[in-house]
DNA sequence: CTGAAAGCGCTAACAA
DNA sequence: TTGTTAGCGCTTTCAG
């Protein structure tokens, strides 16, 4: 308690009127400050704002919404905070919103249906202005259709079957087929795609670049060197192995991301296999760790925080204007070639 | 629109009030049932159940706070969602919370202490019911005091001089001592102290640890062995680079924590050095890549989650009984041994 | 540009 | 057990 510290009444709380009473204005005229209405003379402006210093005012965003309709919040679900690739996507989605005055209320999901459900409740209930979502495994198209038609709603990195709304992901055909050209470019001839759940668009994707650019070879797609998994390191680890025991194995695999590639590194060197030596591996995000692994991680290259910070974006644009065409975003993908396609020697 | 939707008037929202007619009872009356009231008779709340069913009611927590001055909210200030350290333990904050019917208003600081009081007035104008904060360098010790005083206040990871307020942290000191001790019976006599910003509290104390453990093997405190970083890999590549070329240069390194250590790895390689052979480098955390790097990254392992989920469910504890006397809880930490202390061989 | 009055959707006494 | 009456702190017309 410094002299110098505002006079700060511990039981009752400063509110508006206190404000406009200190001020000899009206509540209103606090109110239009608050918001930075530009109706207000810089001379009461001055004064308002130093009876809000004086009083140690807070601005009651709770009392404020219920009369609005805006609470300055927004859901943010995503499956999987554990994987950098969600970790930098919030980053950008965070800076974005701060921005512009929003914060996010977080959800994980881990992957779940259901959690997810009882989160969106949640959300509804806190009347948050607007939902960004990346939809687990399982996730009923028709729920999010629904919620959808009254919370505005922005898709990222996971889009849904015959959902039209605002959609922000990257080019993963396009990237995916850039790989699998390489590899193929490289001398392979049996590539696997190992990993990712079955109903992730991401994956549906980036499975379809796949097979693009086989058939672009004239190679054909075996479907026993396509295997799905949930999308963590120890399933990567798991799904090689029974590949290396097929008859006429892989040479090469394509992952569902980065984090079932390093598991897939693992797997292989754990089966006494050099990556990037007898067995190439090549990834999808670009997630910071990718450039460390020993060999480093040739990947397809992602940016997480710009496909944040544009889903963002264009969610609060929405917010503003909810009649607006939704719109499908997509980023560009590209590949990175580092040590584990065998593409090249050294560091 | 399947018929067997519930009825949506898009235009009027539903209210309480549309529930009490609906099951023809008082509001009150559906109140008490929103919230779990053992007050209300089984048929009754059945009706009022039934009737929220059909309209499709969402409660509306905006309005209800304004009433009762809770926002079931509270806010999460981490330094950064991209350490994985604070990822996992945003992970236990958050299954704690959602037990509990709290969600997290989240913050990234970026380690900065001017984002971070922007960031916590917005969580006050949010009327957030309690603070969990990891402390941004720099940060103003009186004004998180004066913040505790009139919102529940609960700190992790790093602790703030002269506050006292609930924490949840690990035992450093302890966990650092242990690592020095075994760098000593391993034979090392030059080891250095790298990485973490100055005013961490978490550095001080594993500094001390680290001292204890070299006085207490009579060998000296050589400050020239002592380096402050901030807190990403490229920082710990950075640090270790000089430390090589010192006149009587250290063996081994005892790292703030494993993004630093694996840092420290890196600017090893890079100088042609071996890691875990011809020098020894124990992290800070067990973080799930430590153990996955090559050489495998002796730690001194701690668990985020759990450190989370205290902290959560202590700062839960204290918005019900703010009164309370505020605890420091210490959780164990224990040293995990692997390849990167050259204590053991192989994989 | 400022003021007065009404009310957002709920909860908290209190009474019935 | 249920209903009645205020009113949380702000924004919003609408006048002045």
């Amino acid at each position: 308690m410094t002299p110098s510290a505002p006079n700060h009444t511990t039981t009752q709380p400063v509110t508006l009127v206190d404000v406009a009473r200190q001020a000899g204005v009206s509540r209103s005229t606090v109110s239009l400050v608050l918001r930075n209405s530009p109706l207000v003379a810089e001379e009461t402006r001055q004064r308002v704002l130093t009876a809000i210093q004086e009083l140690g005012y807070i601005y009651n965003r709770g009392a404020a919404r219920l009369r609005s309709q805006r609470s300055h919040t927004i859901g943010l679900v995503i499956t999987d905070i554990a994987n950098p690739f969600f970790a930098e996507l919030t980053i950008g989605v965070e800076a974005t919103l701060e921005q512009q005055g929003y914060v996010a209320l977080l959800a994980n999901t881990s992957d779940t249906a259901t959690k997810q459900a009882r989160f969106l409740a949640t959300i509804q209930e806190h009347q948050a202005d607007g939902l960004l979502l990346c939809p687990a495994r399982g996730t009923s198209v028709k729920a999010i259709k629904e919620l959808s038609t009254h919370l505005p709603t922005a898709l990222f990195t996971r889009s849904l079957p015959r959902l039209v709304v605002d959609y922000v992901g990257a080019d993963n055909e396009n990237g995916a087929e850039m790989a699998v050209t390489h590899l193929i470019g490289l001398g392979h001839q049996r590539i696997a795609f190992v990993g990712g759940p079955r109903d992730s668009s991401a994956r549906r994707e980036r499975l379809r670049g796949y097979r693009n650019g086989l058939v672009r070879h004239d190679l054909a797609v075996d479907k026993s060197l396509l295997v799905t998994t949930d999308v963590t390191r120890a399933d990567g680890h798991r799904a090689i192995l029974p590949l290396l025991d097929l008859v006429d194995p892989p040479t090469a695999a394509l992952c569902y991301n980065d984090v079932v590639a390093f598991g897939v590194m693992l797997g292989l060197q754990a089966a006494g296999r050099k990556p990037g030596q007898d067995f190439a591996v090549i990834g999808f995000d670009d997630v910071a760790e990718a450039a460390l692994w020993q060999p480093a991680l040739t990947t397809v290259a992602i940016s997480p925080q710009q496909i944040g910070a544009q889903a963002a974006h264009r969610l609060l644009v929405r917010i503003e204007q909810p009649t607006l065409e939704p719109q499908r975003i997509i980023l560009p993908a590209t590949l990175v070639i580092r040590q584990s396609c065998g593409a090249v020697r050294t560091a």
